[in-house]
DNA sequence: CGGATCATTGACCGAGCTCAATAGCTGTGG
DNA sequence: CCACAGCTATTGAGCTCGGTCAATGATCCG
């Protein structure tokens, strides 16, 4: 199973701080609280969506009838590209935390064959980096053990912490439709770091990470 | 953990037969025997890749140390656009069957500022594809039970059946590969369905399906 | 305060992993 | 052609992680 291949392919990459201005020139921001629907799955709305702030949840429901995070979006990602094709969402998008967005008409997009090429290289690098994130998902959240996937989340939650260096954690079941566990299995996980120092709950729905403690224990994890 | 949603949300798509001759005037055509590298993780190409014929696999090796199957590619995908941004290649691509490629130079793409907005459409398409399919592959392959796994591999193989109704049957590591799970597990599961009438296997690397059973099957194992 | 949702913990059990042995298949050289 | 080596696949036996079922605590409101 092991590979002597040399180079490390992080799945992760650095928060991509796009605290700058959107580019998206006539977009239209708009707030959402947290638990609110930014799209339904199925529906066909106009615009696709540039998170500024929060965190988006895009879920479905298997064929199984389970439901499924099939990844989180946050500051800088997109979401609802489909709509740019005239096409239904996939997913559910729903927000995680207050959300703040900007909503990108198909019509804005549209007139862009002859546009500045700036745009459409934005627009690219952004799909892509939804392409990656999500393979990265597959990557590292699908993978092995209960307690490596829970770590390997809560550092991907970390690249989302808020000014006083609290992370959204969510909650138990919805660990569990991220990871494809059980509440009980997550609950414990969640309480197990809780009791090595890795994690510190701060409720409601927030916690202290222990950056040096988690990547240690993720050190040991893939030891192990 | 069940859901009264009634919306069916299909993972995987209907074969998008884009059996019309490519949209990249300008691309150059190549063939590749399986096992052969279309390209390696890390390295900087100067283009992306439409697969015309057979299958591609995008794999990396996880900071575990675990080879990783991130998703499979066939005729009408595009793998390696990172390259369109000058970025090296976030996984290995390694033909499965013998294949056949289009290379789209990055310096076709970036002349396309003001070049006819199909183009445009057309690649936004694919990358959206991509995404989907990569999102699909979370949602299916890795959620439940090792049959139910299986039995979604088989599914989403069975898109890719040869002219005389073969699917291409991956080696069994490469299917733990694919799934997290072991070798032996995987060697179980298809020797179990083979017992079960699913599968007839034409070594090498081969199989032929039934795919009423299949469905049947699938279908049982979401009831359960 | 009472009811509802969410989280934690325990006891038990089974799917899947680990370790290990056997069997097919493929190619290579005598 | 056969014999052998090296891979690939299959199968078995035991053990463990995580699922299931169930009860008890927290937390959060109205």
């Amino acid at each position: 199973m092991r590979m002597n291949t040399a180079q490390a392919v992080n799945g992760f990459q650095p928060a991509t701080a796009s605290a700058a201005p959107p580019v998206w020139t006539g977009a239209v921001a708009l707030a959402l609280a947290a638990e609110q629907r930014v799209f339904a799955a199925g529906s066909t709305g106009g615009s696709c969506h540039e998170i500024t702030a929060g965190i988006v949840r895009l879920e479905r429901v298997t064929t199984a009838g389970q439901r499924r995070i099939i990844r989180l979006a946050g500051p800088g990602d997109l979401i609802g590209q489909e709509a740019l094709l005239q096409r239904p969402y996939t997913d559910e998008a729903v927000a995680c935390t207050d959300v703040q967005l900007c909503r990108i008409p198909r019509t804005l997009v549209q007139a862009l064959g002859q546009a500045e090429s700036a745009l459409l290289t934005e627009l690219m690098r952004r799909w892509q980096q939804a392409l990656e994130q999500s393979e990265a998902w597959v990557a590292d959240l699908t993978t092995g053990a209960a307690r490596r996937r829970v770590l390997k989340l809560l550092a991907l939650l970390a690249r989302h912490a808020d000014d006083d260096g609290q992370v959204w954690l969510p909650r138990r079941d919805d660990i569990g439709a991220m990871l494809d566990m059980t509440v009980e299995t997550a609950s414990r996980m969640v309480s197990r770091l809780r009791r090595e120092g890795i994690l510190d709950l701060q409720p409601p729905r927030h916690a202290r990470l222990d950056r040096a403690r988690l990547a240690t224990a993720m050190a040991n994890q893939d030891a192990g």
